[in-house]
DNA sequence: ACAGATTTGTTGCACATGCAAGTATCGGTT
DNA sequence: AACCGATACTTGCATGTGCAACAAATCTGT
């Protein structure tokens, strides 16, 4: 058993496990989505950049950066940071070390939106995840979700060369 | 401990778990998704809806009954199938019982993309994520799954009804 | 048998997202 | 100092997505 079977369709159990996660996640993130979309009109995406952001020395990210730690590609990334800009949650300024580089900063108001939705979204979070699980399956989860992320490339942009890496199919 | 605090910041515990399950989900999907893209031209929702249509009888389904499965919205649904539909994967048929209802069913086609794609989706699968977990692994992902997803309502639409059901922020 | 509530699927709309290509800058090499 | 490959970010484009509103059909209770 675990026998790495490769070229096979998968068990019961692999099928079981992985279409579970794949529930999981749309439902949780979902439910995540509409409450902080609803209480206070601010998507995922942009809360995690507000937090990325607030957790970041000087509340300021290099856009690559913060895309990766947003896991968003940067085109993505540049679209959110523009609506976000223009909503007065973020600036971006020129590096100073580095011509071609910006950097997203915080704003107050950015400031002042992540400190209104915080609680909902822990909330959310306590009550959709982390208050269905014990100490033990917290560690769990943590342990298995490392395992499944660690080896690959975290950026949005290896999406290529992860297939080249992978060979088989590619091109 | 584990004492359920409702209205305070997340544990360590509570926050590595939830993060690592958000990149483990991201960095996982990506993969896949590129790999059946470059490979077969065929995103994971298309593919998602051509395995759900293989295992249905007759390899039909209602529209919601499909959406629900591959947990899109029904609009978004929609605008799949049409797609599909035009690349002449799937067609669709006026339920005999229900004539507001619509079936989608697997063509011929649709079945031969899904059997030219299976083998790389189920390699993908199995190489991102079965294979970096042991059988009781497995098991504790689908147990731990189950406990996230089990208690909303799967159906994409009660996005609303679920805020209000939580109650405290909604309106 | 009929009005009203419900359910089903589709569309208008606005927005989000990624890839590939483009522009600007950096850094190392010659 | 001029070049060339790498890096950082942005845009054109195509596509995906959901919500709210809608039309059609069904169901329910009287």
């Amino acid at each position: 058993m675990t026998k790495t079977a490769v070229g096979r369709r998968l068990t019961e159990r692999e099928l079981k496990a992985w279409r579970a996660f794949l529930r999981a996640h749309s439902s949780v993130t979902r439910a995540l989505e509409n409450e902080l979309v609803t209480a206070h009109d601010l998507s995922l995406p942009e809360y995690s950049v507000l937090v990325t952001l607030v957790e970041a020395p000087e509340h300021r990210l290099r856009m690559t950066e913060l895309a990766d730690r947003v896991l968003m590609s940067r085109s993505g990334l540049t679209r959110l940071v523009d609506r976000m800009q223009s909503d007065g949650m973020v600036d971006r300024f020129r590096c100073p070390g580095d011509a071609r580089g910006m950097h997203a900063v915080l704003t107050d108001l950015g400031l002042q939106r992540l400190k209104e939705s915080t609680g909902t979204h822990l909330r959310g979070v306590r009550e959709h995840v982390t208050v269905k699980l014990t100490d033990e399956e917290l560690d769990q989860l943590h342990a298995l979700m490392s395992k499944l992320s660690c080896c690959e490339r975290l950026a949005v942009g290896a999406g290529a060369r992860v297939q080249i890496e992978n060979g088989q199919d590619a091109l």
